[in-house]
RNA sequence: GCAGGGGUGGCAGAGCCUGGCCAAAUGCGACGGGCUUAGGACCCGUUUCCGUAGAGGAUGCGAGAGUUCAAAUCUCUCCCCCUGCACCA
């Protein structure tokens, strides 16, 4: 048995000692290997090990190449979830300490973290004494944290920059609001953890037929205002007049609309309406200066849009039902509505309502067909009409025709954007924001809103020409695995505005507008270039730190002796930060999880290239799945997460590793439970178990079984290193340490028990299994009496001349043996036949193979057979000289049915009757029978003429 | 809706780029046997159907069509599932 927590300690501890993960400029070739660094506001749980353990895998894989690597660490702490967290805890929030008390962290320290710098503290010393007990090869002197005031020197030098690029911008923007708190919300802050999703409907202006004022809309159709028969309020509900800022005339709206509204619209209230009072206006509709009325709507609701309503009978099932039922009442301006159509599907597509056999065309209304489908009558619920909806405005969007004219023939989406754009030329509509998954609740209790912020900074991902360079500097960079690449292009041209600052959050004041603070997404675009330079700055006082200094060290700006006086920063140090970073950051893989490909690696993208000279670019950024448990997504929400400490003092941390970085692709999801943990740990200790017995085995000339294994294990070497080069873990892993169980079983079962040979083999699987399995390795590799660190070998190199396909086969030879007599033996017993006393293997004559080759060279059986006939001494030579024409022509017709596929013959008589005399013990073991290896031209045997060349033919004796 | 990734045997999951060696790796599960006082672990075998003194056949990789001597693999159409869609880490 393996004592992992044991031999965890001594490896770490050795490791640490001899500083093998600590390293600076040489003169071999740099690699540097980071993952998107943590956000610090929970220890790590074991769905970490996914990102930063590939990382550490490609780190120490490129070090047993020969590379000089490094792979540093940093924490994030900036940005507003710290606080929110800091926030919850004071008002005592029993979820957010449930979920803290899963990390086993005490009551005192979760009192402590109301102050959320302590907070970032905490989790910061936890994710690092988690990461280090994972064994990951960190080199920890260059630790960041981005609350440090040299981070912060370093991201307003970055800022600045940027904006004299001129990528900056500012402008208006929607944002989540909660009107209590005065603060924008992001998912983080709201209940249940839901983003609030905003979405911009469009606003339609109905004027009232003899007044100066309009009703308001709101619709997500407004290719349907040419449907338009009435309008719907409700009539429950209070009403409000208003003015509006910037446009003329007064308009009418749910008083609950104009209260969410003020956070969009400069909307001044000058009188208020009942519900009921609308009722007797009429209407003008824009489109087509109808005139039209207002009536009762059941659905409408208040706090809506603007509590006013397009109704669309023909295309909206709400609408319809609604007109019926008023109709049903008797209420007079609705007996005379007809429904108007202004979009055809799309005749012999495979619209659900035409699968049903529900006409269409008939009643000219497509949201009565829908309810048809549904079976839905006047009465039926809110939810079976919502659901009517839902499809007929899929299949509309999908596969409608416009059939109104001037739009005739548009899809229903074009139809929407020219309808909206023609709206608002007209000055009949205008844009307006909503949440489209109403209602949102901040953490608060108050209803979240849709603000739009004035004056708010952005960084300019739209810029087109930011964005031509990015998309073909991309094309240079190497992603891993490949099937992503499309995700990032799609990224790269989707990615626009991006708010730079906010009110709130931890982090480095905004330098355009100090009252701000930066994003914290913007805050991590470039960070990693500071692991090159912080252990050589960290002595440094923030205050030089100048942005003449980062221009210097990071763009190679300046004149370093000038800079150095300017600045106050000591020249050599200042040199060395440039030689370091120029080192370092030629040769970098970034690691990060498929979420941040829309965010985070994107702007890593930008950033770097409107940053850094080009030498300095990304090389490669590799994207991994993410860990399940028990078919889940392994997160906090979900609360089943396990904490990274737990999993490690349980499983171990090579085993835990093995599983969650090598249980799947790259780029699958892997699942971790007990089950696959406990597979690679009898693996892990069959291997051990083996190294630990090496000293009984024994030498000697090497055997068939012995040139099998080294076949297989050169094979293995090739295979699992070009899976490595690819970040294929699961195929490197399976390579080493699953086959080679299988293989060491055989061997052994084989009788294989030449030492060098066994430890030759193990030596080379062990160096496979290092970066993966590290401290196991170690224990290993020095079992096998090793001295150095398996850390820092060389990776094994395949020796090509050991591989032959040749032997390989002949090992299949054995199994093909075993197999078929099985199956002989099976049949004989049903047939009553007893114990067979002994199994005949007759091995087919020379000649025989040579007739194969001459197949597989003819395929015409005829001729080959006139040949014979004709020149049998010379056509089979010294092989058939003691062969009978007659047999030889019998074996070669009843070759006829194979000829096409026909191979040569591999081995020789000679060889095959060596091979299963060596195994001779190991086959009779198998089947329970003695065997006898016989020549079929020494053979008495009736059957012995059906041998055939790597097809021995099997008597059995009773 | 748009974009990306998928659909393989009881399950998980390879294979697909580079068509044949694929009834399809590997693991799990199930079943049978061995070992054990017993269980666990471990070892051996079976796990689509039919046939059979063995080297054979049929069906088969979401559905359908096509290309080809040959398709899980290539092409087209369709169906279904997962993820993301922003100011939030």
């Amino acid at each position: 048995m393996i004592d992992y927590k044991e031999i965890e300690r001594k490896w770490q501890a050795e490791w640490e000692k001899a500083r093998v993960f600590e390293s600076d400029v040489t003169p071999k070739n740099p690699y540097m290997v980071f993952a998107a660094f943590p956000y610090v506001n929970a220890p790590q749980h074991i769905g970490h090990v996914r990102t930063f353990g590939t990382a550490d895998v490609l780190a120490r894989y490129k070090r047993m190449r020969g590379f000089n690597v490094i792979y540093p660490m940093g924490f994030h702490a900036t940005g507003t979830p710290i606080l929110g967290f800091a926030k919850r805890l004071q008002k005592g929030d029993a979820d957010l300490i449930r979920e803290l008390k899963v990390f086993h962290i005490s009551d005192e320290e979760i009192a402590k973290m109301t102050d959320p710098l302590h907070i970032a503290d905490y989790f910061t010393k936890e994710i690092e004494s988690g990461m280090r007990a994972a064994g990951y090869s960190i080199d920890w002197r260059r630790k960041l944290v981005s609350t440090e005031p040299v981070f912060s020197k370093f991201i307003e030098w970055q800022i600045g920059l940027l904006n004299s690029k001129g990528l900056l911008t500012k402008g208006r923007h929607p944002v989540g609001w909660c009107p209590n708190e005065d603060n924008a919300v992001g998912m983080h802050d709201t209940k249940h953890d839901v983003e609030p999703e905003i979405d911009q409907e469009t606003a339609v202006k109905f004027r009232i037929d003899g007044e100066d004022a309009f009703l308001l809309c709101t619709t997500f159709r407004p290719e349907t205002i040419m449907g338009v028969t009435n309008l719907f309020v409700n009539a429950e509900s209070a009403y409000v007049i208003c003015a509006i800022e910037g446009m003329a005339g007064k308009y009418y709206l749910s008083k609950a609309a104009s209260e969410n509204l003020k956070y969009q619209l400069r909307i001044s209230q000058v009188g208020e309406v009942s519900g009921k009072e609308l009722l007797s206006k009429g209407c003008i509709n824009p489109s087509n200066a109808a005139r039209i009325p207002v009536l009762p709507g059941f659905f409408v609701k208040e706090d809506v849009g603007t509590g006013i309503v397009m109704s669309v009978p023909a295309h909206a099932p709400f609408d319809y039902i609604a007109i019926e039922r008023l109709k049903a009442g008797g209420n007079a301006a609705a007996s005379g509505i007809m429904p108007i159509k202004v979009l055809d599907i799309d005749i012999g597509r495979p619209v659900a309502t035409r699968q049903a056999g529900i006409s269409q065309s008939a009643s000219d209304m497509p949201a009565l067909s829908y309810l048809k489908l549904l079976k839905a009558d006047v009465n039926a619920s809110d939810a079976l009409i919502e659901e009517a909806t839902r499809l007929e405005y899929k299949e509309e969007s999908h596969w409608g025709r416009m059939a109104v004219p001037g739009y005739e023939g548009m899809s229903e989406p074009e139809a929407r954007e020219k309808v909206k754009a023609d709206l608002g030329k007209s000055g009949d509509g205008f844009g307006l924001y909503v949440l489209t998954n109403s209602p949102v609740y901040c953490r608060c209790g108050y209803r979240v809103v849709v603000k739009v912020v004035e004056d708010q900074w952005f960084i300019n991902y739209g810029d087109k020409e930011w964005k031509a360079s990015t998309l073909e500097a991309f094309r240079g960079i190497s992603v891993v695995p490949e099937k992503t690449r499309k995700a990032f292009e799609f990224a790269i041209g989707w990615i626009d505005l991006r708010a730079v600052a906010r009110a709130q959050g931890l982090g480095t004041r905004f330098p355009l507008d100090r009252d701000k603070i930066i994003e914290s997404l913007s805050d991590s675009t470039i960070y990693m270039s500071m692991y090159t330079i912080i252990n050589i700055i960290r002595s440094v006082d923030p205050g030089k730190l100048k942005p003449e200094f980062f221009d210097y060290v990071f763009l190679g700006k300046g004149d370093p002796n000038a800079v150095a006086a300017g600045t106050g920063v000591d020249y050599g140090l200042m040199r060395k930060a440039r030689e370091s970073f120029v080192y370092w950051y030629a040769n970098t893989s970034s690691h990060s999880s498929p979420d941040l490909i829309f965010n985070h690696l994107t702007m890593y993208l930008y950033n770097h290239i409107a940053i850094f000279d080009k030498a300095y670019w990304p090389k490669q950024v590799v994207v991994n799945g993410t860990v399940l448990s028990e078919g889940e997504k392994m997160s906090k929400s979900l609360g089943n997460i396990v904490p990274l400490s737990d999993g490690i003092s349980k499983h171990g941390a090579d085993p835990l590793r093995f599983v969650v970085i090598a249980g799947a692709d790259l780029f699958s999801d892997s699942e971790y439970n007990d089950n696959a943990v406990n597979g690679v740990k009898e693996r892990l200790e069959y291997v051990y178990a083996a190294a630990a017995s090496l000293g009984e085995s024994g030498s000697g000339a090497l055997k068939h079984i012995d040139f099998w294994l080294y076949s297989k294990l050169n094979r293995k070497v090739e295979t699992a290193t070009r899976a490595m080069e690819i970040l294929e873990l699961r195929s490197a892993s399976t390579e080493a340490l699953y086959n080679s169980v299988i293989e060491l079983k055989r061997y052994f079962a084989r009788g294989g028990t030449n030492g060098i040979v066994i430890r030759d083999y193990l030596s080379a699987v062990t160096l496979m299994l290092s970066p993966i399995a590290p401290h196991v390795s170690e224990e290993i590799w020095h079992m096998l009496g090793n001295t150095g660190f398996a850390s820092t070998e060389k990776w094994p190199t395949a020796d090509g001349s050991m591989i032959s396909d040749k032997v390989e086969r002949m090992e299949n030879l054995v199994d093909d043996v075993i197999r078929d007599a099985r199956q002989v033996i099976e049949i004989t017993s049903r047939k009553g036949r007893g114990q067979p006393k002994e199994m005949l293997l007759i091995v087919a004559e020379d000649w025989k193979r040579k007739v194969n080759g001459m197949v597989a060279a003819e395929k015409n059986i005829g001729k080959i057979i006139e040949k014979v006939k004709t020149d049998k001494e010379r056509v089979l030579g010294e092989e058939g000289k003691n062969a009978g024409t007659t047999s030889v022509i019998e074996y070669i017709a009843g070759l006829a049915k194979k000829a096409a596929e026909m191979k040569p013959a591999e081995m020789s008589q000679g060889e095959e009757i060596e091979l299963l005399d060596e195994a001779g013990s190991y086959i009779s073991g198998a089947i329970g029978v003695k065997i006898k290896v016989e020549k079929e031209s020494d053979s008495r045997s009736e059957r012995a003429k059906r041998a055939m060349p790597g097809k021995p033919c099997i008597d059995v004796i009773f």
